[in-house]
DNA sequence: GGTCTCTTTGCATTCGAAGTCATTTCGGTT
DNA sequence: AACCGAAATGACTTCGAATGCAAAGAGACC
């Protein structure tokens, strides 16, 4: 036998036959013992964990996940992770999935072209599942299914193929956002937009718009790209086309609102919310600062997350479940950058 | 053969010798297909990439990783994900990482007491190497050791052992700070230190305190937890010890420097920087918000992060190299929080 | 004690790719 | 045509744990 050229395992990199010789017992007791619910009897079971402490073993998830073909991993495709939003989500999704004794394998795009090469990452390392918040093609999400890969998007739906999904609702959320906007007798409004090819924004925006035109008022759209940044440039780009009319913001993101309302303060003296009402979407940490406050939709991260992580368990253990959408409906959250009716 | 019994792969899950079958070759040469510098004629060569491209074939990963004894797999072990820092760093590695082949195994303490649990996974999986940015106790690095698996510590140091590590200089930056503020006239030093048990927050408040000292300057220390409710909570305590007669505050991470701005501004009516300085730590996004353009020491998080990647895959083949502490300066960013001299 | 059931146990095989080694192929040389 | 060396190829074994199956052991009961 190869494993008794070894020098009785160094501390380092047992494997279960050490352990068995160790222990004066077969391979396959060792496996069963490390295997809850298999037959072991608990002298036997003794024997064995002393042994298995006494040497350091640690059962090879890899050779595990060969055999069983269940590697326990799970992958996490997020497009970008810098955006402030996110991190809350990632934290949560993780310790979930660890709870269910599953590991996260993580992909992090850089350019939403990176996907290909990070799904052929993902069919190597043959994941039970993926959580995936980041634009796929139709193409790439029949990938998963050929596979039996099971997916659960995130704040995202599948474009033309139905794939399991958790969405915050943007539609009622920007619906009561508008209403209370109106309500509180705004003229001039404005919108700040996310990059066209983001699904999420585009819905929030679509929703706001056609609420706007069904109470009657129309509106400014400029584009930003969900950073802070981008909401100073754009609501100064607001400020030029409306003459400084401009009188009620919306915002995809909160980290636009709170760009907007620093650039209306700091660089047009525009007070917010006396002069301008600024409302956001999220419900991001900064939204809350004393110096916001801003009035936004707050997301419900942890009924996200969770029903999230118990779609996609569920989807693991039985393949053939037919895809659901879950839609949580955000909470409004007053804050004070906006004059509500 | 048990490869014979299968409907010749369905389109999922493709072996090497569904590949080979397919392609009329034996199993190794798919495998030296797929390995590069292997030898393998150049017919060969395209009549199996056609064939793997048929039945849709992708390595298995996890059969490589076993019988090579590499798993690709690099474990990140972050302690509080949601810290406002962490994301950009996050990202980064990953990315790097991911361009050196290298996939990423992330784990998130809820609690650092989640360590050991966390550990018994990462020896589990077998990974090639790992990243820490959390607290490890000696006998914590001292079985990634006996195991041979390569550490890189992230802002932190091996507290009495040895360890490769990257980190941005407390010190340095701190003693940039305080110097720049008593050149500026102030007398009634705060500081906002971390929780106890942080590494960086006990460093960076130790040169801080230091160097004051040094320079003559008494101060007071009140603690935070890093995030902004406590920056506010901080400085309303130290109103109270000083007598509002505080005008310099030093605080151990930006995001407690924006709690305690936006808190004298809209809870005290102090004007900062007039009649309060306030620095910060990090260079995170919101430091260069414009409502806060906190005077801070910016992190250089694209060098160091490059520098641990490029530690960790250094160790990762060669094994036996020797702990290395690359300790990076930070960049005095001035922003406008603070009257420096 | 003998028989029967139920629990434990070990043997042998399996997962899928990599690598060792022996064999074959092929181009070039004389 | 014979021969050589290098390149290409395939048979076989290996990594480490899981598991089906058969054998052994332990009680239970008559």
């Amino acid at each position: 036998m190869a494993a008794n050229k070894r020098p009785e395992a160094s501390s380092c990199r047992a494997t279960s036959y050490d352990v068995a010789r160790h222990a004066g017992v077969s391979q396959s007791a060792v496996s069963r013992c490390f295997k809850q619910g298999a037959s072991v009897a608990p002298r036997t079971r003794e024997k064995i964990l002393v042994a298995a402490r006494e040497l350091n073993y640690y059962p090879n998830a890899i050779a595990k996940g060969l055999i069983t073909r269940r590697s326990n991993l799970v992958a996490i495709i997020i497009s970008n992770l810098t955006n402030l939003y996110y991190p809350e989500v990632l934290a949560e999704l993780t310790q979930r999935l660890s709870a269910q004794g599953i590991r996260v394998l993580l992909f992090s795009l850089a350019a939403e072209s990176d996907v290909d090469e990070v799904l052929d990452q993902v069919w190597r390392y043959r994941v039970d599942g993926a959580i995936v918040a980041a634009r796929l093609h139709p193409e790439q999400l029949a990938a998963f299914a050929d596979r039996g890969v099971p997916v659960v998007l995130y704040n995202r739906i599948g474009e033309g193929v139905p794939v399991a999904s958790v969405c915050c609702d943007s539609v009622s959320g920007e619906h009561a956002l508008v209403e209370a906007l109106v309500e509180g007798d705004h003229h001039v409004f404005g919108i700040i937009a996310g990059p066209a090819d983001s699904y999420v924004g585009e819905e929030r925006v679509e929703a706001a718009r056609r609420r706007l035109h069904q109470l009657g008022r129309d509106c400014l759209i400029v584009r930003g790209n969900f950073d802070y940044a981008s909401g100073d440039a754009a609501l100064k780009e607001l400020m030029r086309m409306t003459d400084r009319k401009l009188d009620a913001l919306i915002c995809a993101k909160d980290l636009m609102a709170i760009g907007a309302i620093d650039s209306a303060r700091i660089n047009f003296g525009i007070h917010v919310p006396a002069d301008l009402s600024v409302v956001g979407f999220d419900g991001v940490g900064p939204a809350t600062w004393l110096a916001y406050q801003v009035t936004t939709i707050r997301q419900p991260v942890r009924r996200m997350t969770e029903a999230a992580v118990a779609m996609l368990v569920e989807r693991i253990e039985r393949p053939d479940l037919s895809p659901e959408q879950r839609l949580f409906a955000g909470e409004l959250l007053p804050g004070s950058s906006a004059r509500l009716g």
